[in-house]
DNA sequence: TGCGTCGTTGTTGTATACAACAGATCGGAA
DNA sequence: TTCCGATCTGTTGTATACAACAACGACGCA
């Protein structure tokens, strides 16, 4: 009990979201969650304060506090920043890259092979494999900022996963960009690292295309155009 | 008012810092800042917060609070991000800049000549120069980060204006982004942001090198990061 | 039947009090 | 003089209570 009890309850409540256990557009009681954690209203309000900075959720001034359900355009906005910051953490990492770094890149990529078969485990072994490539670049608050992102876009890439022949080909693009780094081939990593992403954002575009209509989303990111 | 006090008081600091007004590594009293605008440490505490989650403000648990004074290599992985994202916004502005957004820029490159001879001002329309860029890229979310990044790296270049000539090398690199936006030259205003952004994390690290030694020597991470 | 209004209710924002913790300071002993 | 420890003080974390507000539903009126 080392951590103070907001913390935890960020913690614990950003990987429930991450982990797919809180789904986007859910409902958060906050009463709930104090009773859960048994504490008052104060640490858990902090907490979700936190998250909601953190874009994880989103706050409708008296109507509750949701998981955020974000509509196609916020993805597609997240997305296409998150292929430009992945990329360039890829760009950085041919420069920088240590044994180290390349010893943990090529770890994960071996972790990822084994996990092909099942989903859920190549879900978490492709996750390690993007932070691998983050530290690499060398560069903590690029690594913080994209790792803020990866944990937002997470829920609606665990998706993709499911979509029959995509762990093949992500697989295939591991390799190839891993490959890239180790050959400190900074344009080709970056590039066969946007395609990686973006593949990701096209995928999910289809996705939601044939599902999308049925429920309305909450505006995520908050323009003021 | 009809905004809640924790915002008012965030919005307020934010400023107070964008401006020059708190200063990095000032100490920040909570009661005092309670005190000034009349209310209790709670919504006080929840702006704190929130500024700290935006990278504004560090605090020291049981020390104190602070104005984030970050050191060179901080800086540096901020400039680097900062130099990415602002050219990826001008990168985007080529293939998306409407006639509305090319004439917000055009507008903010014009108030810009015309406060070259006042600092302050210069500064002040820099940044509206850079923010007409960001809205331009059409991408809210990209817009929305790369102002939170521009709040903190802003006390930090507010000093390199003074710099004897770098006003008119700015503002003949403005001319030359502008230009390349304008003729939907992609890699010529993405080449040309960076290098701008670049300059100034440049000049950022000669101006600690000199003054710097006395209060930290820093050793690694610098080289050609 | 449609619309406007009013009350109810849930949620949020704020105030206040207290407890726990860590840093700092001072004093004493080796 | 230096090191160690105890106390003291300031800061943070949490609990609790209350007030204000807005959304929602029900009711009445046109």
């Amino acid at each position: 009990m080392t951590l103070p009890t907001a913390q935890r309850i960020r913690l614990a409540l950003e990987n429930a979201i991450v982990d797919g256990r809180l789904t986007p557009g859910q409902q958060i009681d906050p009463d709930q969650v104090a009773r859960d954690y048994g504490c008052s209203r104060t640490p858990v309000r902090e907490a979700l304060q936190a998250l909601e900075a953190s874009g994880l959720l989103i706050v409708q001034p008296k109507r509750g506090t949701f998981v955020a359900k974000l509509g196609v355009p916020e993805l597609m906005d997240r997305f296409e920043l998150m292929a430009e910051l992945e990329s360039f953490c890829a760009r950085l990492a041919c420069r920088r890259a240590d044994a180290d770094d390349l010893a943990r890149i090529d770890t994960a990529l071996t972790a990822c092979e084994g996990a092909r078969h099942d989903p859920d485990r190549y879900y978490a072994e492709n996750t390690a494999f993007h932070q691998a490539i983050y530290r690499a670049a060398h560069n903590a608050f690029l690594e913080t900022e994209t790792l803020r992102l990866q944990a937002i876009l997470q829920p609606y890439r665990r998706r993709q996963l499911q979509s029959p022949g995509r762990v093949a080909n992500s697989l295939a693009e591991h390799r190839q960009i891993a490959a890239a780094i180790a050959a400190s081939d900074a344009d080709g990593a970056a590039r066969a690292m946007t395609d990686h992403v973006l593949v990701q954002g096209e995928r999910f575009r289809d996705l939601v295309a044939v599902v999308g209509s049925l429920s309305r989303p909450q505006a995520g990111g908050v323009a003021l155009r």
